[in-house]
DNA sequence: CTGTTAGCGCTTTCAC
DNA sequence: GTGAAAGCGCTAACAG
């Protein structure tokens, strides 16, 4: 009874005294097809168990029907938000999801392409750790379409995300609005040479602007060391300003521990949301930056897509 | 320059002045074949960049290399944590992973499912919603092998994952042998009629065990609106059990607002691990559990991978 | 050691 | 409206 034979059209060709042709007809709704036949083939069918080859579909017509998806990692809880919007428009609209993590190495992250690129992708929806942006434009110039998520890829290769230098500029200027004194900038991924940290330079970037505007001291958190060891003097109102909600569940420890301290996240994932229901941060709809990916993917028309964000103006600034 | 026909086997084939046997056999160090030949033709296949087309690889051969994943939701972390092993792991027997989320509906679970098979994957690992174990043992009859993660599907569908109900009832003994008073046993999800919540039901009975045994007071919070509303009374030790970290998240706020109150976690997700260190609770491999899923995929040897955990004693309890 | 050939299961002309 | 036949790109069995 095990590994029985798969159901196949030829199968159910001959069961209905039909050609493949027809069959073929039945099952795409194409073409001019009897409504008795058809019935009877789509009856049988299902009485089968049919299940059709997506393999050979998609060898035989040269239409795939699969996503493939490179990020860099689950256990940042962007990731699996992004995710899961890809993963719900890409069902809505008939494509599978063709999954890989790169865990931050770009050798891991060329290989996941290389592999989705064998599989003959409709697309690929990619996070990268490289900046090498020529890769992306020779997969796309030979026919496969890229769109980059939450981390800018060049000018050709479309982005779908928020837009991170102005996104952090605001979050900036709400902490100076509240009067602090002195503010931390918490990006350790900052000291990271040689990988693609195209949103965090981004949202440093704004950060500097409303800093520079402002005069207000300002100091920069750019290793895991200086995070470690930080100290927040107790004499004048300080704040941390987190890049990322890796970082602010890092801080909450350190924002716990002292009066008088402001923090303010970045992203606003969920495992914040559930517990700290009363910090400040900025918000934006992560499963909205998959869908989009996907349907820029998916429907072409090369530009950039924004996803608005928000200032949750919480508790802890 | 778009949309470049592809190189295929044939073209390396009329490059090198060879057949497309030889070629396969270059490319897949099958069978005899000249070390000149086979290097001139790896160094032209690498130079034109050819990719194989894995479709039709796996259409001739009969060989997937694809593994099909079905989970719940990627919002508990628990997961993101899964799918990391399972996916390390495929990759490292050169499978991809086919990703897809049911969101708690078996209608979408077995559209999931459908999909899957028409990809022809080598296998499917699912945490089921659904408590039908015939459709799967029809399935895994039918020729593809179907691999239970986190959530039991019959005694015929190999399962991998803990030993719900014992580490539950260490658990409770852990919080007994601190001389609590009172337990309660946080678990909404056992109000949820019809659907498989296998891992939750072990856990509960395990929890029983331990209660009867020792006869201290527990009440039961099985519904969102118990817990909602519970109040703690403060005349007595009394602990929160939770069954899975998705309601420790929701519960630390109750803990936090009262003293002499203990709370254990089950599951020890990540964004626990790293806000409470010091949190009591149950914890194991979730990767572990992905990659002893893909291997028993794989391997075959039908029966179920039990993977152990411990407790932590942090200092909740 | 290498070439030839016949498929895998489906789609897609092109006739009838 | 339907059938026949030629592929999609690769693998595998069989000659040579």
């Amino acid at each position: 009874m095990n590994s029985t034979k798969r159901v196949t059209v030829k199968d159910l060709a001959r069961l209905c005294g039909v050609s493949t042709g027809t069959i073929d007809r039945a099952l795409n709704n194409r073409g001019r097809i009897d409504p008795e036949t058809k019935a009877k083939i789509l009856e049988t069918a299902d009485r089968c168990g049919f299940v059709k080859n997506q393999y050979a579909r998609a060898l035989s017509s040269g239409r795939p029907n699969l996503i493939g998806v490179v990020i860099l990692n689950l256990k940042n809880e962007y990731f699996p938000a992004v995710l899961t919007g890809i993963d719900a428009e890409a069902h809505k609209r008939g494509y599978s999801t063709l999954f890989s993590a790169s865990g931050y190495s770009a050798d891991e992250e060329r290989d996941c392409i290389r592999r989705m690129l064998s599989m003959n992708v409709a697309g690929i929806i990619v996070c990268s750790v490289q900046n090498d942006v020529s890769y992306y434009e020779q997969i796309r110039d030979a026919g496969t379409p890229v769109v980059a998520v939450s981390n800018l890829l060049g000018e050709q290769i479309p982005y779908v995300g928020i837009d991170d230098r102005s996104a952090m500029r605001d979050a900036a200027a709400h902490i100076l609005s509240r009067g602090y004194e002195k503010i931390y900038y918490v990006a350790p991924v900052l000291s990271k040479k040689g990988q693609n940290i195209a949103a965090q330079a981004l949202r440093y970037e704004g950060f500097l602007t409303a800093m520079e505007q402002s005069g207000v001291e300002y100091e920069v958190i750019d290793t895991n060391d200086k995070l470690q060891s930080l100290t927040i003097p107790s004499n004048k109102r300080c704040a941390l300003l987190c890049s990322s909600d890796v970082y602010t569940q890092r801080c909450i420890a350190k924002y716990r521990g002292c009066d008088n301290v402001g923090l303010m996240g970045f992203d606003n994932v969920e495992s914040l949301r559930v517990l700290f229901p009363d910090l400040t941060t900025v918000a934006y709809d992560m499963g909205l930056i998959g869908e989009e990916a996907v349907s820029l993917l998916l429907d072409g028309g090369g530009s950039d897509k924004i996803v608005p964000y928000r200032i949750i103006e919480g508790k802890t600034i």
